[in-house]
Parts: C-alpha cells; structure tokens; sequence
DNA sequence: GCATATTTGTCCGTATGTATA
DNA sequence: CTATACATACGGACAAATATG
C-alpha cells in the first residue's frame, strides 16, 4: 500500500459517517469522485473492490454500482477481469477537451450578445473569480485550479442549458485528472487569473465579441502549455 | 400488461441468445436501448426488474447495471424505491436538446471553412442523405426518421470530436423519445429530405457558411413543428 | 512453462424500508 | 390502518481470469 492510498483509504472512512441517508450508491460515487477530485487517487491508480468496499463499509454490488457511475463519466476505466482504475488521459484527450471548451464556451459568451437571450447573470462568474484571487492570495494553488473551473463551468453555463452544464462538468473533472500528473500547479495557474479577471470585465461591459476573443486565446495557450508539459508524465503511467 | 409490451418481451427473449459472451450489463443496455429506441417500450412504460430479468434469464445485479447505464443516457428514468422508467421529456427538455443542436452543429459545419482542419469527410454525411431517400422511396418513414438521426449525427461528427460525438449521440436518442409520442412521421420527416440534401450540395461545393445557414433555418423550423406538436400528448404521459 | 493465490464477474437468497391498493 | 408489491442493499457463493512465485 502507498502512503497516498494509506491517507486516501483513512479520509473515506473519515467520510463513513456521513452516508446514511439514501442512495448509497450515488454517495459512494460523489465520495470517489471527490477523492479523484483532490489526486488522493491519482490518475492510474487502482480501486480495490474488497479495499474500499472494506472501509466504507459497503457491498462490492454497491461499490460496482458506483464504480459503473464514475465510468459513465470518464473518470474511472473498466478493464475486463482486472478492474476499475482512475483514467489516465492521453495527449488527445486533452486536445478533444480543449477543441470541446472552445466551442461550447465561446458559443456561450457569443450569445450573450444577441437579442432575446436571458439577462445576463454573471453572479456566478464574478464569484469564481474573487474566489481564484482569494485562493491566490493564500498560496492554495489547488483552491486556485478549483476556483479557475469553476470560472469556466459558470462561462459555458450563461448558455443556459442542462445538457451543455452537465458536458462541461464532465469535460472539465476530466481535465482535472491532468492537472495532477502536471507539477507546479502555480506557474500553471497564476498567470490565468488576470486573465479571466479581464473576461470578466468584458462580459460586464457587455462587449461579447471582445470576451470571446480574450477566451479564444486563453484557451489556445493553455491547451499549448499543458500538452508540451504533458508527455514526460504520460510515459510513466500509461500502459 | 400491454400489447407493446408483450411483444417487447418476445423480442427480448429473441435476443437472449445474443447475450452469451462477455460484459452482460453492457449487452442488455444494449439490446434495451435498441427497443426504447424502436419504440417498443415507450415513453413512460415501467421497465419492471423481475419481469425484464426473467424475459432475458439474467440477474436482477446485472439488469440494475444496465439500468444505471441508461439512466446516465436519459433514457431511463429512477425514481427511488419505484424503479426505472422510460423517460417522458418535457417541452423544456425539447427547448434544451434544439439549444446544443444549434450550437454544435452549426459549429460542426462552420469550422470546416476554416485552415488547418482535417479534409472533409462527408461520406457519412452523403450516405445518411441517401439512407433516407431510399427509406422515403419505400414509405419506411421510422427508418427515414433514423436516416435523419444518423444524417445530424454526421454533420456534427465534421468536428472530429469523440466528447461531441458522445454528446451528441445522447441528445439525438433523447430526441427520439420525442418522436414516439407523435403521430404521423411522414409529415414530419417528410419536408427535411430534400432539405438535408441542400446542406449536403453546400458542403460539397465547399460552402460552409451557406451550409451552416441552411442548418440554422432547418434546425428552428424543426424545434417549433416539434413543440408546436408536443403538448398534447405530455399532457397524458406526464406525471 | 507451471502451479498457486488473489481478484474480479456473475448470481442467488434474504432482510429492510418504502410506496401503493 | 393493514396488506401487498416492490426496490434497495447486504452477504455469501462459485467460476473465470489474472497476477505471483
């Protein structure tokens, strides 16, 4: 056992208490989802039906129901007769995440501008935004990461569909897991928060065309820097 | 027990000796889907454990699996401690599926104008058109109905994205659920033929913004028939 | 290459809680 | 209010595949 798993295994039972109610399954799936969330299970590891079934107490029926759940979302794969492991993306998902972020999230603020659309409620964005600042301010470059998709959930969710919020949420927890095979989560993040602060600004001037334009390049460099950064870890994870 | 539902059943047990080799759960969300799709469970029909798991001999587990992988397609429907159900959309949930319609594909479409994409692979896109001519010729007016699915499946296919494809696969399943609850399909499918032919001919001759045009016009004129319809069938199915 | 131990895949039977008649 | 039907979750069982020595 490693020590990451040995902290991992110690916070889920930590979480036992708190999964009482109803739909264990589901809670089983947000605690997982949490744990991949945070790195405690880092991309590649694998999830042990008897271990976690054993420490949160619960059924391996139960427990492949949650593992089925996270593999719906991409965030677990399903090797027959081996198990449930936490993905680990290659160099084209991460190009298909950001082909996907450029268009459903350029769309979304490109529309702000044309008429008939619903009143701009930008409350969420702005919230991000102060958050990714405040986090910055701490030195909690994690909380940034956080607060920095938050930023991008609320942009694609100014488009006001469910379909386009769940997507993103998706895309997005996906992007996550490459987050943490990359170091220096600061250099990586830091630069960005002006960045969206300036979005932001546009958007409350209502100049879309100017937003999408400020986000077509941020999502152009920040696919660029995470790709060429992304390789070196690749090999040692995939199989 | 329905008529419908008698002969779903009969063709489940059809297909059970499809079902032999591996991942059961994945095989019955399969053939599933295909009836939901077809129409042979129908858009609010319970999906009854004892009496599908019976129908296919296999395990309440494995049947529950299947259902959890429908449910995350919006297919299916769970209510706690009722059970699963085909869902029954609501006008709204049209309203969204035609708001990612717009967006993704007209994104599809644009981006092929644009340098450095992949060469046009409209091979699909032209065999869809000619699935559903064929169809049409022969008054088949489900499969011209499927044709089309499988035509708009291809447009936004153009942008090569695996995510955009998953997405768009669901939407357009969801999309049929809708069309089960109208009557008259010719009617309704009938007019677009010769349109999806037009937006093919535009993009054979290389222009995409007359194409992405064309999609636009299709797409709003199609939301309103199908909404315009709806109502008076949700009335019934809604709960 | 072979034998063993571990882990997963599938299924059953049952106890409990919930909604409906 | 009682009774019935059903879904949920559990624990145990066995076969099959994999990993380990």
């Amino acid at each position: 056992m490693t020590a990451e798993t040995g902290r991992a295994l110690s916070e889920l039972i930590a979480d036992r208490a708190l999964l009482g109610r109803t739909g264990t399954a589901e809670r089983v799936a947000d605690i997982l989802r949490e744990r991949i969330a945070r790195g405690f299970f880092p991309p590649g590891s694998r999830l042990s039906e008897e271990r976690i079934g054993n420490a949160l107490s619960i059924s391996r029926n139960t427990l492949r129901e949650a593992f089925r759940l996270l593999t719906h979302e991409r965030l677990v794969v399903h090797r027959l007769n081996r198990g449930a492991f936490v993905r680990v993306l290659t160099a084209d998902d991460i190009g298909d995440i950001y082909r996907v972020r450029l268009l459903v999230e350029c769309a979304a603020v490109r529309d702000l501008g044309e008429p008939g659309g619903p009143p701009y409620a930008l409350e969420a964005v702005a919230a991000a935004v102060a958050d990714g600042e405040e986090a910055a301010a701490r030195d909690d470059w994690a909380l940034c990461g956080t607060a920095d998709i938050h930023f991008h959930q609320a942009l694609a969710g100014l488009a006001g569909s469910e379909r386009l919020d769940d997507l993103m949420r998706g895309v997005l927890a996906e992007l996550r897991l490459a987050f943490h095979v990359m170091g220096d989560p600061r250099r990586f993040h830091e630069p960005y928060l002006s960045r969206n602060r300036d979005i932001l600004t546009a958007l409350e001037s209502a100049d879309a065309a100017g937003a999408e334009r400020l986000l077509g390049f941020y999502l152009e460099d920040s696919r660029r820097q995470l790709i060429e950064a992304y390789p070196a870890h690749a090999a040692r994870t995939g199989d």
